[in-house]
Parts: structure tokens; sequence; C-alpha cells
DNA sequence: CCTTAAGGTGATCACTGCTCTCGTTAATCA
DNA sequence: TGATTAACGAGAGCAGTGATCACCTTAAGG
């Protein structure tokens, strides 16, 4: 009896996880423009033109890509997320926090794929939104649950700082409908910001722009991380319950963290 | 007689302005990718081999355009600094912010050349580490003055923050030295978040990351940018002089702000 | 069994960055 | 002034690219 699924559908399947390989090992060795449709046919043995049978375009390749990436990042995220107690909110922070950075230093090219300079006129398709918001999700629960369990760190009304404009408030509003019910819209300005600091900070040093400013990055993300915890509200790691993992906030390395899933990766 | 500057070498000035003025209007049409020497040559009426006599290759082209954006992001942000009250910290932080968001949303594509992904095998040459640190001066000068006047709001001891590791203040001693002499290492971090945060955010609305997270991106970044010039320890925009310019926090809008030098460049 | 459509192939097109040779011409020196 | 040199522009050409096309083969399914 044949297969469940036929010899062709099986071939096809098979044929479209060695394209995005191969793309992947050229992605990983030249980055994304030196991604070469030919050459991957090359590697594989086929024709040029056999590959516009699986993606119908370069664009469509890099996509499918992109998405991969977006998916193992928040992979990632997920993975050292529900590796701490669910209570351990700072240590949680952390965790992620590091997660991201490890993968990231790990796979340069993908995060520039995903998290650098959108291609020249290259519309983000729909595919993408989902899985790019995974990471977001992870940390977004972390507060999420802070605020539910009442340990989140609301800023005060004593202090100086001026209440959120109403423009202010209405552009937060989707993100707190979306994943941050249970926050005031102050500290989920303070979410974005958090957020927007992790992966530019990454950024940062994965393209260049220490270069003769800081060195040696690990302590310093290692110590912003810590603070953008705080900035949120979220209780200090070693404040909840007893610490998880391997991780100390002092002379933390994040190289070579839990997550070595190198080669993790959907389809 | 002839000007100091022989006929051939004019000739040679002005044809490397247009070269580089056509290859940005290309680069802000259709981005770095799209940037291609032998339309630029067609665009100019010249053959596809006389570019090379002005620019040894592509890269060198475009190595050329980043240091000019890197100019022209540190010229917007110098001169928004300088339309301040030099005591005015905190509005000199708002309108150093503004300008350099405003310059991004202006110039997409410039902003993507240069914070955005390298390209492949690109390593950024020595030429272009000096207009790099440009606006990184503007930032860290508000806030070593900050320091020097005694008006820099240091993190208190009695905060729970445990002190830097020995490792974060020799990773960031390089910063202190070189811009932050008056700031503590604390801060010196702080800064760091803050300036990476600064571009993270940028970023993000830019290559759009807040797709259906957020719609309205100025008032967030409006507030981002307070709450960053608070957490460096920078006094309120509306504490120290009376406000300078047109900017309220509120509502602030900060599309066509006072500089509109699109067309402002080097050489 | 036989039609249909998917899959693989090689040729081809327009385009790219880049190199080379070959005249031309400005700058420079005797 | 006259000869030399080096800069410059033009054009052909090379190797490579993404993409399309007309073919042929072959698995799938009525």
């Amino acid at each position: 009896m044949p297969p469940s699924t036929g010899l062709r559908a099986r071939m096809r399947a098979e044929l479209t996880v060695e394209i995005k390989q191969e793309a992947r090992r050229q992605l990983a060795a030249e980055g994304a423009s030196g991604l070469s449709l030919r050459a991957v046919t090359r590697s594989l043995g086929m024709a040029s033109s056999a590959i516009y049978r699986y993606f119908p375009s370069r664009d469509e390749l890099l996509t499918a890509l992109i998405v991969d990436a977006y998916d193992a990042i928040g992979n990632a995220a997920e993975l050292a997320d529900a590796g701490c107690p669910l209570d351990d909110l700072g240590g949680r922070w952390m965790a992620v926090g590091r997660s991201i950075r490890a993968w990231s230093l790990a796979n340069p090219n993908e995060y520039a794929l995903v998290y650098g300079s959108p291609v020249p006129g290259y519309r983000a398709p729909e595919a993408t939104v989902g899985p790019a918001g995974r990471v977001t999700l992870v940390m977004a629960g972390i507060v999420e649950h802070a605020a539910r369990s009442g340990r989140l760190d609301e800023p005060h009304w004593s202090s100086s700082l001026p209440p959120l404009g109403v423009d202010a408030v209405a552009a937060i509003q989707t993100l707190i409908d979306l994943a941050l019910p249970h926050v005031s819209a102050q500290t989920a300005v303070r979410a974005v910001a958090a957020w927007t600091q992790l992966f530019g900070i990454i950024s940062f040093e994965l393209f260049g722009h220490f270069h003769r400013v800081i060195e040696q990055s690990s302590p310093v993300f290692e110590r912003a991380l810590l603070e953008m915890g705080r900035m949120v509200g979220l209780p200090d790691p070693w404040s909840g319950t007893v610490q998880s993992g391997a991780g100390q906030a002092g002379a933390g390395q994040a190289t070579e963290p839990t997550n070595d899933d190198e080669d993790w990766y959907l389809i």
C-alpha cells in the first residue's frame, strides 16, 4: 500500500527541507545578500530552474527562512522561560533575555535577516507576523503574570512623572489588549522600552556599533537586562524563588547557555 | 590663470559628488541592495566602466554613503543640541532624541544602511568610526555636562541594586574614558542602555516590528525618550530652564521638526 | 489504460559587478 | 615649446545572478 502521503508529496516535502537547509547554510556563511538560488541548486545537484518548482522566487525562499528564524528564536525564548519556576519572575526575565542574546550570537546572519534592515521593497507577508510574535509574547507573559499575581511594581503616582497622555494610552492600547491586559499603560510603555532595548543592544553588539566603545559586552548586557526587568517592575531575580539553573547575576557568562539547539528548525 | 585646483581635479570632485548624489537617490528609492553602479552611470550618461575611476568597488561607494549618512545624522543631533540652552539638560536630551528619530524617518534607507544589518562580508572601515561617533558624543555630552555641573541624579547606594561587578566596570571603562569621565560606571551602563534603546525603538518602528502592536509610535517614543532621560539621571525637561523651542512633552509630534535639511550632505 | 499535472532539464533573457584594452587629453617637466 | 606621463572615458567582454520558457519524463488518479 502507498503511504498516507504519496511518493511525490513526500519527495516534495523532503526536497523543500533540503533546499531550506542548504539555503540556511549559505545564509549563515555569506549573509542574506549572498544567498544564491543557483548555488543552492548546484549544491543539491539539480538544475537551476528546478528550484522554482518549490519556491516561486528568491523572496519567497527568504520569507520561509525568516519564518523559521522567528520560530527558532521564539522557541529558544519559550524553552528558557519554561526552564524556570513559574513564580521566579526575575529569573524568567533574565533567562529569556539571555537565551535571545545567545541565539542571536550563535546565528548572527539569521538574526540580521529578521531584525536587521528589511530587504529592499520587501513587505513582510502576514505569514511572518505569527511566528514573530512568539518572543514578544514570552516577554509580555512574564510581565502579565507578575501583574496578575500582584507582584508587579507599578510606578507610583507620587513619582514626579506626569501621567500618560491620551494619545500615548491610545497608542499602547493594542498591545495591552493583546498581551498585557492586567498592566497599566505606563508599565506597558516601559515594557515596549525594555523590548526594544533588548534587541537594540543585541543589534548594536552584532552589527559592530560597540566597536571601540565596549569590547566585552556580556557584563554590560547582563546589567542592562537586570535593570530592564526592574524598569518594568519585575522583582529582582534573587528576591523571589531560589535561583534556578546555573546563572548567577554577577559574572554570568551568556556564552553556550542551556539551549545550544543550533540546528533546531521547523520543517 | 588656472584655479588653485586644476581643471581635472575640479571635474573629478564634481563628478564624485554627482555620483554620490545619484547613488543616494537610488538608495532612497530602492534600498541598499537596489543600488546598481550601472544604473548610476546610466543616469549620469557615462560608460559603466567609468565609475571605477572614482570608486574602486561597489562597497567603496557604499562606504562613502555610510560616512555621509553618519555625518548627516550626527549633524542633525548636533544642530538640535545646539538649539537648546546649555543648561536645559532634559530639553537637550529630548531635542536630540527627537531629531535623531526625525532624521531616521525622513531617510529610512540611509538609516537602514548604517544601523541595519551590515552588508555580507562588509567590515566597517576605520573611516566610518569617526563620523559614527558624533551622535554618541552628543548624547554622552549631555550626560557628562550634567555630571560636571552636579545635576546628574546618580543612583543611590541605598537602592537594592547590587553594585556593578568588576567585569562590568572594566567593560564600560573605555566609554567612560572616552566620553563620560565624570560619570559613575552604573550611570555609564544606563547611558548605554538609553543609547541602544533609542536606536532600538527607531529600528523597530522603521523595520516594521511594531506592526499590529503599536500603530502610532510617536507618543510611545516621546514617553520612552522621557523615561530614558530619567533613567540616566537627567533632570526632567520641564524642571530646568524654561522650555526651549516648540516641543511640549504631551502631544508632541516629531514629524517635520526644525531640521528639515533633507538634502544636507557632506562633499 | 490513459489522461493530467507535477517535476526536472537546458536554453535563453536581461541584468549585475568588475576587468581589460585602447584611444584621448590634461598636467607636468625638460 | 615640446615631449612624457598619468588620469580619464568608452567599449567589449567575463562570470555570475534571478527568472522564464518550451520541452520531456513520470507519478497520480479517474
